[in-house]
DNA sequence: ATTTAGCACTCGTTGTTCATGAGTGCTAAC
DNA sequence: GTTAGCACTCATGAACAACGAGTGCTAAAT
């Protein structure tokens, strides 16, 4: 109740400092920490005692909390938030980590999906944290050309290539209706005219532009509508990739079995995922705790870091632990992967 | 030591029934069973102190286990074994279950891959357990057609359809020497001459037969070889589709973190689940605890069931449980639900 | 010759008590 | 403003007893 007449805004320099430390042991020995243990380091000069003080005051405007009345204390998700905003080292030390991490790859990569699954693992194996990265949404891709291959009499394979060589391929009913000559007017016409367009807006365009043309070179255009719909209606198509999806399991936080359960459930969880990891922002975020809007990531922080190729951001590449996570070492690990990963996918011509 | 004069291989009437009694009830409140327990089931006559002295005879064969020296009995892997081979009710009353279960398939199907993967949904979810459907190896689909789509003057992606409908795809580098003309001659030869070869085939049929066509239509076969085998080098292409990943930590033998951790890293390891669920028996096997061969795998069962298309067995579902499996359940389960996905199959065309 | 009752014995489980020690908040002295 | 001192709290772990589910063995009953 002594320091700080200035409120909730501003700290004194001795307060920032004992947070400072104070979080910094707590996320190395996962251990509530008293006043003793601060007060032992060299660079401490007041007694513990004067430290009791200080976190009392702490914990009054919210940055620490006790797990039982007699506990030392641990950082709440205000002081992690704190910490992460306003105690963390400045970040720009860390060059060599990027050096490490570029050797980890393997030689020459030029398919996407093996770079982002190399990410994922990468990541997981630097941090013991899991990993999961982002692919880029297939259907923002700009198609490169288009087939349909017939496989009977009633089906047929359909089949997407984009601009960045990926490619997306379903299977599709034929309609009685349509002429072999015609289904190849169609693919024409769609070549002609739409390479360049993004996938998902492929049918948009053909309803606005199209009609007319087909119309004109197509014999049946009356029953093409719902055929139309079927090839190009799109699901969601933006992949995952993981690492370490068990390391959660050595976080001595989640040593109970009832507390690990639902994170491993959530992790399998395709939508939930999907929605934890985008983001629209660019460079490193950082969500802490319940800050994440899910019961069971409650405990759990998120880093998040973005990639771009072109100067567009495509993807991310985020990194799940617990709230008391290594942030220092982790954020700036994050932003020179997803440096690396932008700098790759730029190489790819 | 009183009857079995018969030695390993023959088991008196009533050895069978308390034998079969003790696995039903560990089976299901998987906590080791005492005489006493048996004898007040209804169906049986005699007093704890007779079955104490079957129990006795049965663990010197090596059926059954103590936890320590005055606990009850539990099966043995042993008594396992002999429980699936011998005394198993008879599998044949389950047509029930199958009518279930193809009430859970959604509506129809077109596409192999969304039937595994609702495949492997359903079997967890009717179990508990864990399930995985090994798919076919898409290397022994036969070629329906095979195109290769520039990219830019170094890089193409060259796509080959399957005759199930299945797309294969990899970005390729071009060679400086090729021409644009003789790349379209070559993707018309193999098409020409290798629709309907197997995939894995492709590259030793070229070498075998295609040479001297090679030799005759295109200007610089000599720099070709190096552009054939990056071109038609597979790598390994089953896929694994999981249902019920995380179900293994509800199961009461694997309350325990340090038992549980290396099974669920044992199942995000795809080439070890590979060879676990492959098979190549006909019908449904089971393996026991260690005769899965691998330390993490001690204390699982694994069903496997293999699934066909027009005859040929391409791949297999398999479920993951405690050595302590509802095997009667499980094994007719996975019967019916292996020729379900049979038949859905051949449906297909 | 089986079967069974009786009994001593084993051992995991549960709950109690107790000592320990790391931590706190508060007060009074520095 | 700082710190020493002290009473108090509470988690942790050890020691111990009571309990009960189970066993094996022996001797009697069938």
């Amino acid at each position: 109740m002594s320091a700080n007449k200035w409120g909730d805004g501003m700290l004194t320099e001795r307060q920032l400092f004992i947070l400072r430390v104070l979080i910094d042991d707590y996320i190395k020995h996962v251990e509530p920490v008293g006043s003793r243990t601060i007060s032992k380091r060299e660079d401490i000069t007041y007694s513990p005692a004067t430290i009791r003080n200080e976190l009392a005051d702490l914990e009054d405007l919210g940055f620490l909390e006790k797990t039982h009345t007699s506990s030392g204390r641990i950082p709440s998700e205000k002081g992690y938030r704190f910490y992460v905003d306003h105690l963390l080292p400045s970040l720009s030390v860390s060059h060599n980590k990027m050096d490490r991490s570029e050797l980890l790859f393997t030689e020459k990569v030029h398919e996407a999906e093996v770079l982002f699954d190399q990410s994922a693992r990468i990541l997981s194996d630097l941090t013991n944290y899991t990993s999961v990265v982002l692919g880029p949404n297939a259907l923002d891709m700009k198609l490169r050309h288009m087939q349909i291959i017939p496989l009977s009499s009633q089906m047929a394979v359909a089949i997407f290539v984009t601009n960045t060589g990926h490619v997306e391929n379903r299977q599709i009913l034929l309609p009685d209706s349509i002429e072999p000559s015609d289904l190849e007017k169609l693919v024409n016409i769609l070549n002609e005219r739409l390479a360049g367009v993004r996938l998902i807006e492929l049918n948009s365009r053909i309803h606005l532009e199209l009609a007319d043309v087909f119309k004109k070179n197509l014999k049946n255009y009356q029953n093409m509508g719902v055929f139309l719909d079927q090839l190009l209606l799109w699901s969601k198509k933006e992949k995952l990739f993981y690492g370490g999806k068990t390391n959660m399991l050595s976080q001595p936080e989640f040593r109970d079995l009832d507390k690990v359960r639902p994170l491993l459930d959530f992790l399998e969880t395709q939508d939930l995922m999907e929605k934890l990891v985008s983001s629209s922002e660019k460079g490193v975020t950082v969500k802490i705790g319940t800050e994440n809007e899910h019961e069971a990531m409650r405990n759990c922080s998120v880093i998040n870091a973005s990639y771009t190729m072109h100067g567009k951001h495509i993807g991310t590449i985020s990194l799940i632990g617990p709230t008391r996570m290594e942030y220092k070492k982790v954020i700036s690990l994050l932003d020179s992967l997803s440096k690396e990963m932008t700098n790759r996918l730029n190489d790819f011509s």
